[in-house]
DNA sequence: TTCGGTGGTGGCAACGTTCCCATACAAGGG
DNA sequence: CCCTTGTATGGGAACGTTGCCACCACCGAA
């Protein structure tokens, strides 16, 4: 049988002093004796005393747990973001509960009220639902990733500049002698989608096409989806010696499957770029071109964020209630170079 | 300034009962008049009212929390078994708190060291060390995964059974035509290598081989160095019209890279076997053929274990100690089927 | 000498829950 | 009518920690 886990009564019995006195010293409080400070130190090393989070918590309001909600764990993207955050944590002393939503609101409601049971300090939350308006159980901070974050009025949120990022890889098209590209964007009812989408537009207007004439399928986000949009890309025959744009490297991943399947050759055929950066884009077969969302940075900047919300109390001017974080161009192979191809038969 | 949350005296309260008879009724328990039932459930609805999980935990010495602790949470095959047991653990109304230990020792156990501060219930951990001998915090109940967890008596353990898995790989080799595969290792000092290679080598010897021949490279099961490793034995020259195992999927894709990097046809000139079933595998080019390890039901039935082993407390006789889940041959390209090859020449 | 300040310490309440025990009342058997 | 049995409820202790308050001794200043 486990004895029972030796608490702070035990080691002041063993140290000889109150536990008051143990108290102080195990939290590093000033006005102990030395004498009392290092007896207390040896008492609590040598019965293997452990504080207990649990009870520590209930006194002080702070639990020592933060919680982290996330779309999908099984994508690399959002793997990464769960290791920044966790790392982040890990050096503030706290512990993170990472949770799967699975795209579904519903998933995502329920996880947000287990965080909230745990009674956990804060969370940070990739809101799947763009309209939800009482994510946060009520009084706890919270800080919100991902592009649907800033619907949310006066909930503050770090995330890539999607404006930047789009706007880096339109460049970067245009740069290789691509035009408009055709589009897989993620699901109609995501904010993320219409953000990717304008900025597309914007583009084109800029360059004096029509955004109407823009090519776009759907899809949920996955290998499997990304596969099927471009398989309907294909079909409708509007690609040519053109390029994809995917809104994320896994839907980019599908269509560089889709591209195979259908014996057309990417990059020489079909280009792709995907958005993303998941360090998966480099295992494909031709290597994924894509923009990089710095995951781990957007997660443990995040974190900073919310321990710091903690830590000051809700009551705070918050200046900087957005970040937004600058993507980088990760140049690989799946998208060819027309430009130097002119060049060379020039 | 949020509002306390309110307490289950606030219920009673609200309910004109005592505490004792509204935490009857929250918890369930009989010999409760309707009416009571009904007042205080209606005000706990009114009210808000939301389980303290922590000074629950406190005073029943269950916190509700379950660790998991893995190497990887980046690679996609632990990402899967973080979700199966994620799923798991909420199907039982417990939190799952994952921590990544990056293959390192150290790391592992500052790891469990903050599972144990945080009085969870119960942890499955995928030892990284071969030999640590005091995973548990004392009395902790724990269960394994992972291909080490044999090493440790006494200790439950859920895993995929090796030798099978193994076996079904070279047996698949054999059957295309293939002779000894060369093949990429993870680090020499895990127990997880000997005992791969252990069925190799009787597989070779069974059909006549020497296992010394056998051309054997070290990564550290990443892509990065399934890539290197699968360079290096490029640069020996020993990998003829031959094949390549590799212990996990990740390292298979490095090698897929390097293959590709090094103008080599795979599968036509040399053939990739993975290890894991990573769904990540689908997106190479060639996709990927692997043995699928069932990692999310490995996760599932570890947390269903730990569970059991929490609530029947630790004395119990424990029959099925150790639990093996088979592998799955899941085809797709990276193989060449040299048999049909002979044939068609025929 | 007395008084206020201060460093070191112990006592005690509180956090929100669960669990055990005590109480109250009704029903039923002797 | 009393005593037992059972059901419905209330009271209070305990879980392990934190944090406030009080206490004691000591020191320097008035």
């Amino acid at each position: 049988m486990a004895a029972k886990a030796p608490t702070i009564i035990d080691v002041a019995k063993a140290a000889g002093v109150s536990k008051s006195t143990a108290a102080r010293v195990l939290a590093g409080l000033p006005n102990i004796s030395d004498t009392a400070r290092e007896r207390v130190r040896a008492a609590a090393v040598a019965i293997g005393y452990e504080r207990n989070t649990l009870a520590a918590g209930m006194r002080s309001g702070r639990s020592g747990l933060l919680g982290l909600v996330i779309p999908d764990i099984s994508n690399p993207f959002w793997a990464e973001v769960a290791r920044g955050a966790q790392d982040r944590a890990a050096a503030a002393d706290l512990s993170l509960m990472v949770m799967s939503s699975d795209w579904d609101p519903a998933t995502e409601a329920r996880h947000i009220q287990a965080l909230r049971r745990a009674r956990v300090d804060g969370a940070v939350i990739n809101p799947v639902s763009d309209q939800v308006g009482d994510l946060p159980g009520a009084g706890t901070p919270v800080v919100l990733i991902g592009s649907a974050a800033e619907a949310f009025a006066g909930i503050p949120s770090v995330g890539s500049d999607i404006h930047h990022a789009v706007t880096l890889g339109m460049d970067f098209l245009v740069s290789k002698g691509h035009d408009m590209p055709s589009l897989i964007l993620g699901p109609p009812s995501r904010l993320a989608r219409t953000r990717f989408l304008n900025v597309v537009r914007r583009h084109c207007i800029a360059r004096d096409r029509d955004p109407g004439d823009l090519a776009i399928e759907s899809a949920d986000y996955t290998v499997r989806g990304g596969r099927a949009a471009m398989h309907r890309l294909l079909a409708r025959r509007t690609v040519g010696h053109g390029c994809v744009f995917a809104a994320n490297d896994m839907m980019a991943l599908g269509a560089l499957m889709a591209l195979h399947e259908a014996g057309v050759n990417c990059p020489r055929d079909v280009s792709v770029l995907g958005f993303d950066g998941s360090p998966i884009g480099a295992c494909s077969a031709p290597q994924l071109t894509t923009i990089a969302k710095p995951a781990r940075e957007i997660a443990a900047r995040a974190v900073s964020m919310l321990i710091d919300r903690i830590d000051r109390g809700t009551a705070c001017a918050i200046e900087e209630l957005r970040v937004h974080l600058p993507g980088r161009l990760v140049e690989r192979a799946s998208v060819a170079d027309l430009s130097a191809a002119v060049r060379r038969r020039a």
